[in-house]
DNA sequence: AGTTCTCGCCCGTCCATGATG
DNA sequence: ACATCATGGACGGGCGAGAAC
């Protein structure tokens, strides 16, 4: 119980040398040239102990802990920021650091308070995406060290897309959600769907937003059959949005995929449990969560850009 | 660009005092009197100053950080889990504290090595809830310190098995997902699923393990309604799995929910847009959050037990 | 020159000790 | 002598430039 943690002091005056020797042997301090022999002994006084360093203190010395800090708002999720995240992880530990996620709530003094408190030695901030319409207006830069995950949704929108004109569609609407909290990133995806659109020849996409309420979503599908005609497919901003599409369409009776195509994005398991099952844009976003970390921790990003996303097919393309 | 931190000493310096009464000021240490008026200047000083506490000082002093830190397996997820981190974060803000969400490879060496760097002020680790078949073996105590979020899961679990019986069903079935990740979990929860079916007077439940696999999990059903023609519904161990289960009988041309009726557990939104629409237990597991920040902290837990779950009724029993 | 140590620093906390009226 | 108000400085644990052997 009351045993005090082991110090550096204890293991120096175990191995007979100063704190200091002990800190440079520890530490492969290599411009300092300690004997063999009493890098040995510190060494195994170490061991014996059981001495850990003691990373407040070391926190302190540096002026950041080894921590770095992901911001994300409160519900936000997918296979592909799973994937993000994890390539972040396995990178920041390779170099000794740690993940730790903030779920955000806007309330709570936002970052700041969290950042003083943490003093993480980066911070990764993509709660920026995820912004009310009242921050939606000032659109700067969404995000910056986040390894090119935002840049990255634009050639995997590019993929989705690419699979409807593979499969024969010349004329698309893109499916956005109504939730106010999706509002920026919706913005900027449609963004990206709309150069998709023109680096493939296809015509302006026709934007549908689909609402919660299950009726007045298949009034707008609905609309959007009376409206253009001419569409046949359809992107959804993710797969929630497909499969609410999806309820929707079976709602009026319209075949999936003959009368109309849906594609999603980010592909959900159990997208496939979906009647079709649902096509969907599979985003292996690893090596930009790799990427973000050696950003972040200031050393070379990988020269080769991340591998992009795949189409996992099932029936609803 | 190079201006260093402000300090104590610098307010101190600014307002004329010592730094310990500064820290005696700020910290609002009651058993000093500090003169009403000196306590102005050094508060007038530290605002113009922006003075910011440092963190790391402070928990070098303290012996541990300000951080509570809730280690989640990788990829786990639900709106209960949600609902119960933002209750644990709300209350653990309200006393000056930080979430953290450590989502665990197992990699990593782990926990400790991630405590170790952080010092958190205290951890709650429910990745003990998902681990793999070998670590089901030594079943102990799942966890201790989560402010009842695996006891509640016995009671939410009741009120599925609740809803089942007062809609007329004497025989029923639990699915539990197949991957060995959730084994820990399934375990426990089938546990409650039976201690609720004696509790209610049904019979003991089938169990019924859902494959991965489309076809694979087909023919898991259709031996279910052959071996145990009697049962009439099934408890979903989630919403995937009953989502699983609904596109196998839909396959099956079995009907729902007049052949079989299905429900789940910790109604996700999705789940509406299922066919049928799939009936679920709402978990508002905010509560269990606040009572577990509150534990954690050392405060006392607030004496009345948390509200329950609700029947999420929408098609599907 | 080759090794190792002394000592101040990072910054906030709080006990023991003053200073003042 | 006695509150009341304020301060010096050790401490937590690791680091590393410069001094010392």
């Amino acid at each position: 119980m009351g045993t005090r943690r082991v110090t550096m002091r204890d293991v120096a005056e175990a191995s007979g040398v100063s704190p200091a020797t002990v800190s440079f042997v520890l530490n492969d301090v290599t411009e300092q040239h300690i004997l063999p022999a009493t890098q040995e002994r510190v060494r195994a006084a170490a061991r014996e102990l059981g001495y850990v360093p003691h990373a407040i203190a070391k926190a302190l010395r540096e002026g950041s802990s080894r921590i770095v800090l992901l911001a994300l708002p409160q519900g936000i999720r997918g296979p592909g920021l799973d994937a993000y995240t994890r390539g972040l992880d396995d990178e920041l530990a390779r170099h000794g650091h740690v993940l730790l996620v903030r779920h955000g709530s806007p309330l709570h003094g936002g970052l700041e308070s969290v950042v003083a408190s943490v003093a993480p030695r980066a911070v990764i901030d993509l709660s920026g995406l995820y912004q009310d319409e009242a921050a939606v207006a000032a659109d700067g830069p969404v995000t910056t060290n986040d390894g090119g995950w935002v840049d990255g949704l634009a050639a995997h929108t590019l993929v989705q897309l690419r699979h409807l004109v593979d499969a024969g569609h010349t004329s698309v609407a893109v499916a956005l959600p109504e939730d106010p909290g999706w509002a920026r990133l919706a913005a900027v995806r449609l963004g990206f769907a709309r150069q998709a659109a023109v680096r493939l020849g296809l015509a302006e996409p026709v934007v549908l937003t689909v609402p919660r309420d299950r009726a007045a979503a298949i009034q707008a599908v609905r609309d959007l059959r009376r409206d253009h005609p001419g569409v046949t497919a359809v992107a959804s901003f993710d797969d929630a949005v497909a499969m609410q599409l999806l309820a929707a369409l079976h709602g009026l009776g319209v075949t999936v995929p003959d009368e109309l195509a849906v594609i999603g994005f980010d592909a959900v398991e159990y997208g496939s449990f979906a009647t079709p099952a649902l096509t969907s844009v599979h985003i292996d976003a690893g090596a930009y969560g790799q990427r973000a970390a050696r950003t972040v921790l200031g050393l070379e990003p990988p020269a080769d850009p991340p591998a992009g996303a795949t189409v996992v097919v099932r029936e609803s393309v």
